[in-house]
DNA sequence: GTTCCGCATGAATCGATAG
DNA sequence: ACTATCGATTCATGCGGAA
């Protein structure tokens, strides 16, 4: 079956009216933060942050399916030595508007911007909110187990014996059976906290948005053919990495230039797997 | 000079009440979360948790000096599938009502035990909220530095023999001068993520809040001999700290045998301390 | 081919300086 | 007073050139 990706150049807010009720499986997105990429977005102050986000969302919740789920990262910036709400309530807002508010991902991010200052130390996390339309939403845990290494060496093998027996007990059945299953595995289930670094290329654009990001929650909301779409797609690595995952996606970026690459990224994949086939 | 830990039996929003204003440099604690401990605080629901809450919080804002900070370790439960959102209002109200949301420190928690649910995954983090009085507050970054990983191991590992012999010999007092700025350099200040464990060693309880949690920010944010609250101070952790850290405290507990713990816990403490002398 | 080292570079934050 | 711009700042990462 043939895979699309379609690169739509314009503002979200319009042109997300062009896309098909219910038809999206998951959005995962990184807007442009308040007052940054000031140049780009035209800086969106972070009083005025919900008000310039509702209008989009709303399109957003149409175009999902009701077992579709919404990611967003983002992360509050500080203000006159104060974190600034718009963050919090966007999810209030957001709420109002019919999203269930599911649940909150933390990415503790391994390499954090320096500095130092007299009141605060760096900042190493960033939100990813996860929104519904319904409490049953599709799901695919195994898809992104993690190889139980560390996990296992450092939590299992320091239970102790009477641990194990107090727990068992206190659950009946239950625990202690589950301790020795997990013992045998090699894979675990992940937590809600990423931790993981961001990317920094030497190349011509930044990547705020590293391609483990989407990637992991392309694979624990979708399945292949499913409908991907990112309404700030930048240089489009939500894209890239459903395409690679074979997942038909849809971008929409404001900007020609980021638009522009995202388009030969799109392409030169495609010659990859005509050459390949 | 002598260190005081006063530990009182009783609800909070009454006890405060005896307290001196602008008397405490820090106030770090845990209290009870939405719908747990029902029994000893009548089990707040998450709907009036807020409401609950603002009495107190007032309190706190007058014993607090201008420049002590309030440290809030919360996390807000799964209602109906999704995350309440008692936590982000009470952040709003909190701002409301005089408090400065400075920061939101992250517990990253290494270790929790494996489970699995159909449409969520371990919940691995709390929120640390930071709240000030003023923007101009007491802290003492050096005082929780963090030993250096990759970095100091660079700079260690370029520095040749022949450059030590050098510079040594070029200050002129022997291994001295060099040597400590190096190892001064060995240690790093810290992100606003903490990456620890839970503690799940011992004791009759579990104890949901570790020793590190309080140990960190009473280093922090305090000098010794300054005063240190915990209104909702359970089995006397933080109490037990400040003691150990030499810092002042008061300890607020509404249910007689945690009270009793902690009692114990810091009667066992002094005399320990007299049998040293 | 390897490994190793140098270096640019970030969704950052503060405070000072300038309009 | 309020905003815009700029410099300085205790990091991990990946690339490219060197050995």
């Amino acid at each position: 079956m043939n895979i699309a990706t379609n690169l739509i150049l314009g503002d979200c807010k319009e042109e997300l009216k062009a896309l098909d009720d219910n038809s999206i499986d998951l959005i995962v997105t990184s807007p442009p933060y308040a007052d940054s990429r000031s140049k780009t977005y035209g800086g969106i102050k972070p009083d005025k942050y919900v008000e310039w986000f509702l209008p989009i969302s709303k399109e957003l919740h149409r175009v999902l399916k009701p077992v579709g789920t919404f990611i967003l990262n983002i992360k509050e910036k500080v203000v006159k030595g104060e974190r600034h709400t718009y963050v919090i309530e966007l999810i209030l807002a957001l709420r109002k508007q019919g999203w269930l508010w599911t649940e909150e991902f933390m990415w503790h991010k391994k390499n954090s911007y320096p500095g130092k200052w007299p009141n605060r130390f760096r900042d190493s996390w960033e939100r990813l909110l996860q929104f519904n339309i319904n409490r049953k939403f599709n799901m695919y845990q195994e898809e992104v187990m993690v190889p139980m290494g560390d996990w296992a060496k450092g939590r299992l093998k320091n239970l102790s014996e009477t641990d194990k027996i107090r727990d068992t007990s206190k659950v009946g059945s239950g625990f202690g059976k589950n301790v020795s299953n997990w013992l045998t595995r090699d894979k675990a289930y992940p937590t809600n906290v990423l931790h993981k670094a961001t990317e920094c290329n030497n190349k011509s654009h930044s990547a705020a948005f590293p391609e483990w990001l989407p990637e992991w929650f392309i694979k624990l909301f979708t399945q292949k053919n499913d409908w991907v779409l990112d309404p700030f797609s930048g240089s489009g690595t939500t894209l890239h990495v459903a395409q690679r995952l074979r997942r038909n996606s849809v971008g929409i970026e404001i900007l020609p230039k980021y638009h522009m690459i995202a388009k030969e990224r799109v392409k030169l994949h495609q010659r990859q797997l005509l050459m390949a086939a």
